[in-house]
DNA sequence: GTCTATATGGTGATAGAC
DNA sequence: GTCTATCACCATATAGAC
């Protein structure tokens, strides 16, 4: 199941376009392991780890719940296989939006955009990883100690180009980076409880386009040089 | 249990200084209801409401299981009083600071670090209201669009206040709020997890003032006018 | 008011027929 | 590979002794 942590650099809307070597074994226990693992991402990012219970993951994958545990062993095993499969691809998939080479303004704004496409295209993913992180991350340790640090690492050394070029303001870039990944999680978390207070039914196309704008104006102006307040 | 629900103005950095009478009955009855509301808020928050099992709140409040349901009928009756009596009240503690009197630079400064200050004394309280979001908000459905929607239409105002007198630009009200919200939020729910990636054991009180300085710098430089970016 | 003991139903996991 | 029937266990909730 390593293949399904490597970088997916392409941007995708559903798990339909990512590669089908990525679930081993012929194509009956693919087209399975595949309702499974969709099931299990919505039911898990419902309820959490301990709250989900088989039975509803099996109902939602319309399968015997027997069949769950041909596949996967034991809860603990889907849930994991479902972090990997579902959660970890997604989660650096609009990083290829910061490279030296770009402008800080069009990094900036496309990271935010495609962050917030997620969120609206990939609500469950996202919710997820929320709750893992809620609980306190007890299966993602490794993978925050090691591979997104060294994430916040890369970005850190592009800001500093940024700086020293003149681009951009000096910035803490590790919180300034939890900045933006906090805030486009939370349209995707919560977007629905947005929408209630703003008095809709639910988030539009429109609210997104402002909500990218709005955060990109205040990221942007925040964040660029020359901009001194007060 | 109304009383609960009343804005509390001071600022508190735990619930042992709210004023007595918001739980009901005589002493004995406050202290065990006040043990179990503290403990329900730390394992709900932790849990989420399915995951939550009363034998793990009656535990943690060190109280026989039974004498949980003797105050409180069921899971349910219990969850929404933990919700009412920990989260509603703090929710809106931080709100003062948005008054039409102030400078704009000093409302922001001051709100945004009150919120941190909150989200590093009560992040059992932050947490079991993230969760409760993360699940569609069915028990603050109401809450969320009456008392959380007027609370967005008074910065509204206030904020056209600030725009109109030029001490701050044109912004969309609703989605500044909810970045602030939302970013306070995440330091509270994931900070340690932040602190995982930032390579260190636990967010120290330098890692929230880093936090909030850097948070300040971003919004207020996008905020306040007069600031062009490129 | 407090707690022990228990009723009733749901849980993860498996054995074994097909 | 698939699914029915069933296991042992833990959940919420309550009855009734103190």
């Amino acid at each position: 199941m390593s293949s399904a942590l490597q970088d997916v650099s392409e941007v995708h809307q559903n798990h339909s376009d990512l590669p089908e070597k990525v679930l081993p074994g012929g194509i009956p226990r693919q087209i399975s392991t595949r309702q499974i693992l969709n099931a299990a991402e919505k039911i898990f990012s419902r309820d959490g780890f301990k709250g989900a219970s088989m039975t509803a993951i099996a109902k939602e994958a319309k399968l015997p719940k027997a069949n769950i545990h041909y596949y996967f062993k034991t809860k603990e095993d889907l849930f994991r296989a479902t972090l990997e499969y579902n959660v970890i691809a997604w989660l650096s998939d609009a990083d290829h939006w910061f490279t030296t080479d770009r402008h800080p303004r069009d990094a900036f704004t496309g990271y935010i955009r495609a962050k917030l496409r997620h969120a609206h295209h990939n609500p469950d993913a996202s919710r997820l990883f929320t709750q893992e992180m809620l609980q306190g991350a007890p299966h993602l340790h490794h993978y925050l100690s090691t591979e997104l640090r060294r994430h916040v690492e890369d970005r850190k050394i592009i800001f500093q180009t940024w700086t020293e070029k003149g681009l951009m303001a000096e910035t803490d870039a590790a919180h300034l980076m939890f900045c933006l990944w906090s805030i486009t999680q939370a349209y995707a978390d919560t977007g629905l409880q947005l929408a209630l207070v703003l008095g809709q039914e639910k988030l539009t196309e429109h609210d997104f386009e402002t909500a990218a704008r709005t955060l990109a104006d205040i990221i942007l102006v925040g964040v660029l040089p020359n901009a001194i307040p007060q």
